[in-house]
DNA sequence: ATTTGTTATGTAATAATATAACCAACGTCA
DNA sequence: TGACGTTGGTTATATTATTACATAACAAAT
C-alpha cells in the first residue's frame, strides 16, 4: 500500500474476518467445480490478497506467506498465476500488483480505479467494450483482453485534501 | 519485439531514416519551445525508441545506447522519464516497454493495441472517457489519468493465422 | 497395490526491471 | 566571478520475475 500523502487513511476495504472466510470457502468451492486443486499454496496466497486491503505486491505476499521467514518466489509466483487463471485475483498492470476478484462471476477482465493516495482499488465494469472493439476494428484490430487501469482521487481521499 | 509465433511479420511501423530526422527535429523545437533542454542522451534515447519498429524495453535502449556497450542503467532512465513528462513517449504498462507519440499533440494520455503475434503497437484515442469518468464518479471517485492497452491480433497478424 | 502419467512443489540460481545516493560538470544569469 | 539549479556519471542496490531441474503428491488404470 503506497501513500502519497500524510493524512489518515482510516477508510478501507479491509474484509473481516468471517468474510475472509466466506471468500476461501467459495473459492476451494469454485476450484473443485473447475476440477483444480486449491492446494495449501495457493489458499495461502490467495488469503493474504484478501487479508490486504488494497493491491498488494509479490513480494509482500513472499514475505507474509510463513509466519517465520519468507516463501521462495517460484511459489508464490505460481499461486498467483493460477489464482489470475482462475479470476479470483487481478493483476493491476501499472502497480505490479494483485487484487482479489470484487465480482461474483470471476470475469477475467474488469477495469480499475486506483487511489493515488491511500492506495485502494475499486473494481468496475469496462464501460463500452463495444466502442473500444469498434475503435480497434477500425484498421482489422482483434482485441483479446482490455486492460484498463484509471488513476485518480478516490472520494475519502478528496474529502481530506 | 516479441514474436509469439513462427510466421514473418513483414508488416511493420518502421519510420524511414528521413522521417526519424524529421521527428528528432520535432523534438528538439518542441523542448526549445517548452524552456527544457533536449541533451544527447534524451536526443539518443529518443532516436533509438523510434528507430524501433514496435515498444522497447529500457534495457535494450540501455544495450544499444552506445555503438560499443551498454549505457548506465539511470541514464536511460532518466532520459525515459524526461521524454514521457515532455510526451514524446509513452511507457506501455502492460509491456513494460516504451514508445514513441504517435499524435501530433503529444497528449500525455492514450490508448494502445498491442498486437500479441507480432509485438508492434497502434496508438489510439481512449474512447469513451467521459463515460469511464462517470463510470468512476459513482462513488465519488476523480480521474486523473487512465491507462488503456487492448491486446489482440493485428489485422496483419490474423491474415498469417 | 503397483505402475504410470500428470500436476504441483522445492530449491538454487539468475534474469530483468528500476531506483538510491552521492558527487562532478555544466549553464546561466545576477 | 561565483552561486545556484539542472543534468549527468558512477556505484551500488532494490525490486520484480523466471529458468532449470529435482522431488513429491495425486489420479487413474492395471
Amino acid at each position: 500500500m503506497s501513500h502519497s500523502c500524510e493524512h489518515t487513511h482510516d477508510h478501507d476495504h479491509h474484509l473481516k474476518p468471517d468474510a475472509r472466510a466466506v471468500r476461501l470457502e467459495a473459492a476451494q468451492a469454485l476450484c473443485l467445480e473447475a476440477g483444480e486443486r486449491m492446494t495449501s499454496s495457493r489458499l495461502r496466497t490467495y488469503e493474504l490478497i484478501l487479508e490486504a486491503n488494497a493491491p498488494i505486491k509479490a513480494y509482500d505476499v513472499i514475505d507474509r506467506f510463513h509466519p517465520d521467514g519468507a516463501a521462495k518466489p517460484p511459489t508464490v509466483y505460481r499461486a498467483l498465476s493460477f489464482l489470475e487463471q482462475m479470476g479470483l485475483i487481478h493483476r493491476i498492470e501499472s502497480l505490479n500488483a494483485f487484487v482479489a476478484c470484487d465480482t461474483h462471476d470471476h470475469k477475467h477482465t474488469a477495469g480499475f480505479l486506483l487511489c493515488e493516495c491511500c492506495g485502494q482499488s475499486e473494481e468496475i465494469a469496462i464501460p463500452n467494450v463495444p466502442e473500444i472493439e469498434a475503435s480497434a476494428a477500425k484498421t482489422g484490430f482483434k482485441v483479446n483482453h482490455i486492460t484498463l487501469e484509471a488513476r485518480g482521487l478516490c472520494n475519502a481521499c478528496q474529502a481530506s485534501h
